[in-house]
DNA sequence: CGAGACATTGAATTGCCTCAAGATTAGTGG
DNA sequence: CCACTAATCTTGAGGCAATTCAATGTCTCG
């Protein structure tokens, strides 16, 4: 398979698909951020999941992308054309497991986010979010309950796309946040958490 | 397979499984309306699918449930010991690839329904509701465009659930497109939809 | 017929949004 | 190095949609 794998860039902001098109290929996330995402006819746009390196992206048996996908931040892709896998498939039992494996734990996170978005007030959203971020950037942060800092890789309107609030509510409920020395912020996108407990304590 | 499946039944209102149990099987839905649900330490809970007729329930390569399953209605079940399945899987490709194709249709309807939450209106989303129950209970509306009716196979506080609102904001919401006749209710449960485009036309 | 569950309706409140104005940051060219 | 601009973000004021609280209505079943 690694013979026919291409190494792909993608700046922030970038298409990666849009939605409807034909699938060209199955990739591994290397590094950075990319945001999956439908939109309505009249523009509204809802961020319906977040790919972190080393996530799969792709979808066995279809020919369509039923979302579009977009670069966060600067992304590296490890791409291979559909017929490869697909011809590698029925020898690789293994492989198809994995994808299986894959699907399941997207589908829980969607379900996860369901009700993030459904039940959550505003407060506990924006706690959310930064605390799903932290888990997927600082994978450590599970064991040890120390500090953990990084970097945003998504912009505050990508954020309120992914929260179904707008701009203006993200923004106050991050600067309350900071009141309460829950987090700190430097330039915008600087995060960091001195007690991710705390944190997870306001997600609700 | 057949040879080790049991119909089960289960009253409306009774627990299918629960959250964070051993997962004792898979299930085919024969008859009725299953609501897979999350709730919060604080009781709040989130509906995150409904399961119906001919839906597949399970989880392959798991050995606990992420969620637990109630029964909205009268249900009828057919279901499969975990052990049975699993010693199948190995023997047949189709098998697997329709557990695989089942379980990228939930991804894709959970997706679908984060979009409706996190974006849409109370009204676009009793709207949407009400069609997607019709989708799923009249399946020939899709091609016909002309009256269809059901009975409503959810409490209004399921749909409240479903939907991110308060019953009594489902309940005006309904009364709302009852005086504007896009619907039509008798005893609370009979729904009718002279014209499903209309309907279409207010889920955002 | 009466009790209890479920649903509707109304009135008041509130949480989030919209609109509008500044502040901060990054990038550009003199 | 320092304006200058454009983009992004923050903050404030006011409005509105959805919630909460409370009362009334409707259906089901003993």
């Amino acid at each position: 398979m690694s013979r026919h794998a291409r190494t792909v860039v993608y700046q922030a902001g970038t298409e990666v698909f849009g939605d409807e098109t034909a699938i060209t290929g199955y990739s591994n996330v290397v590094s950075g951020v990319i945001k999956l995402l439908k939109v309505l006819e009249d523009g509204r746009q809802q961020v319906v999941g977040l790919k972190f390196a080393p996530d799969f992206m792709g979808r066995l048996f279809a020919t369509d992308n039923r979302l579009s996908a977009e670069a966060a931040s600067l992304v590296r892709l490890c791409h291979v054309p559909r017929a490869v896998l697909e011809s590698l498939l029925p020898q690789s039992r293994p492989l198809e497991r994995r994808l299986m494996a894959e699907t399941l734990r997207e589908l829980d996170e969607a379900r996860e986010w369901m009700v993030t978005l459904g039940q959550k007030s505003a407060s506990e959203r924006v706690a959310s979010f930064l605390y799903l971020i932290g888990v997927h950037l600082c994978p450590q942060s599970s064991q040890a309950p120390g500090t953990i800092a990084y970097e945003l890789p998504l912009t505050r309107r990508d954020i309120a796309d992914f929260l179904g609030l707008s701009i203006e509510t993200v923004s106050r409920q991050l600067t309350e946040l900071r009141r309460l020395e829950i987090i700190a912020i430097r330039n915008k996108r600087q995060i960091t958490i001195p007690d991710i407990g705390r944190l997870r304590g306001r997600c609700g």
